[in-house]
DNA sequence: AAACACTGTTCGTTTTGCGAACATATGTTT
DNA sequence: AAACATATGTTCGCAAAACGAACAGTGTTT
């Protein structure tokens, strides 16, 4: 490699990114295959993860461990956005009383940077570190419109636009359409696009030189909750907080 | 070593939790004397973090970027607890008016493994992944109850109880004092020992074998509730889903 | 100007990690 | 019971990685 770096940490995190909702737990052959290691390096890295406590060893299988939330708090202490947005997710939950998240763009995923949860329950498996397709969800409608006009091509021409519910937008076309609808209505709505009876909204986070940097997003049940509801009642209390957030950047 | 391990991932690891509250962003040689490492081995750890995408580089400091969410997300999305104590904390601070937390004992440290924030602000810096010291958080006085005899001893005998307020427990005899109510009351209220103008409240979650496993937290401000209040009308809504959540495990 | 602190780079040396192969164990199928 | 498939634990000579002291350069402080 051009420059010395350590392989073997590379390597190590791989394996932990390897576990998640479809692999809780992982052995030692199928983290290397979902790794594309070989047996005896996946082996080394998850001896090593843990003797230093980040998984547990059942005799068999290897499961993370609550150190790992250190990693991840690295960014959560670190960080302005996360903090200065909590209280905005709080307001906006306690306003709205549904859940609400703070997302930004990561690789392909809109990736949940900040969380608050209302009291109804709502399985859609977001949590902070979660993922979700951009072209899929609300969020990511919105945070691809940050994207200049080459970059959105590419992403267009590049990504496999895997339909979640018979909502989902499957074409090129169709997810262009999406983001422009977004960056004219300063929101997105996804009505079971994501998974059925779950519509969700999103508004853009600005910073002081207009870009977008984040987007706020509140998730219900379409048995609960109208789309007239989230643009017209929702909405502006999403946008204000929005806007808020934006200014202490 | 005994086993042959990957020594890279252990050090990169050890860069990436040096990343903290009072220590948003490093340069090389401060990576370097936070984890004991040669400046040379600090910037490999540093260059392939880089690399990866966990943390960024602004041509002088690294920070760690939303990508170590993904690490920490690895146990939100593949632990049955947080996934189970999520709701019982959002109708708890539905109930109360206040945030609330979960803790694992981690160490010597109460480890955050959920959270629910109320709209009132408390800087705390509790968060998802944060820890406290053991004797000094309401959770953490809840959390030893589930030590042995021996190993409170060792605790006691190891620990250096560095006051955070004129209110913190510094003694082993007083520490242990805090114990042993927390184990007959079933509760622990720290009154301004960890913070001043922090009250907070815990109460074990026990598993199915009666073992303390975790703890749910309260907190607010000593201008807004009473000791008095604390016990008498949030104690039972929090033993109450404790008792729920520890039935679920 | 000198001293100090930090960074980028180098390269001979040391150490680590590699991974195919082998033996063993476990679970499934016939 | 036997055969088969899958998985695990271990080994070890070797190639590659990583080490870190040393050096040169840069910026700051005295």
């Amino acid at each position: 490699m051009a420059t010395e770096g350590m392989a073997g940490l590379a390597k190590g995190l791989a394996v932990l990114e390897a576990f998640g909702a479809s692999a809780p737990r992982l052995s030692i052959s199928e983290a290397a295959r979902a790794t594309g290691l070989s047996r005896a390096t996946a082996l080394r890295c998850l001896n090593t993860l843990a003797e230093l406590g980040y998984v547990a060893f059942d005799g068999k299988f290897f499961t993370p461990t609550p150190r790992v939330l250190r990693i991840g708090a690295t960014y959560g202490e670190t960080a302005a956005l996360p903090q200065l947005a909590q209280p905005h997710l709080s307001a906006i939950r306690e306003a709205i009383d549904e859940s609400t998240s703070l997302a930004v763009r990561y690789e392909t995923d809109s990736l949940f940077v900040a969380r608050s949860e209302g009291a109804r329950l709502l399985n859609t498996g977001v949590r902070v570190g979660a993922r979700l397709p951009l072209y899929a969800s609300s969020t990511g409608q919105v945070l691809l419109g940050s994207l200049t006009d080459s970059e959105l091509s590419d992403y267009l021409a590049t990504t496999e636009f895997t339909a979640r519910t018979s909502h989902t937008p499957t074409t090129a076309d169709a997810v262009a359409e999406r983001i422009e609808a977004a960056r004219t209505d300063g929101m997105a709505i996804s009505n079971e696009e994501l998974e059925p009876g779950l519509l969700s909204i999103a508004v853009p986070v600005l910073d002081p030189a207009g870009h977008i940097v984040a987007a706020i997003s509140v998730s219900a049940s379409t048995s609960r909750v109208t789309v007239d509801e989230l643009r017209d009642r929702v909405a502006p209390v999403m946008q204000r907080h929005a806007t808020a957030l934006g200014r202490q950047l």
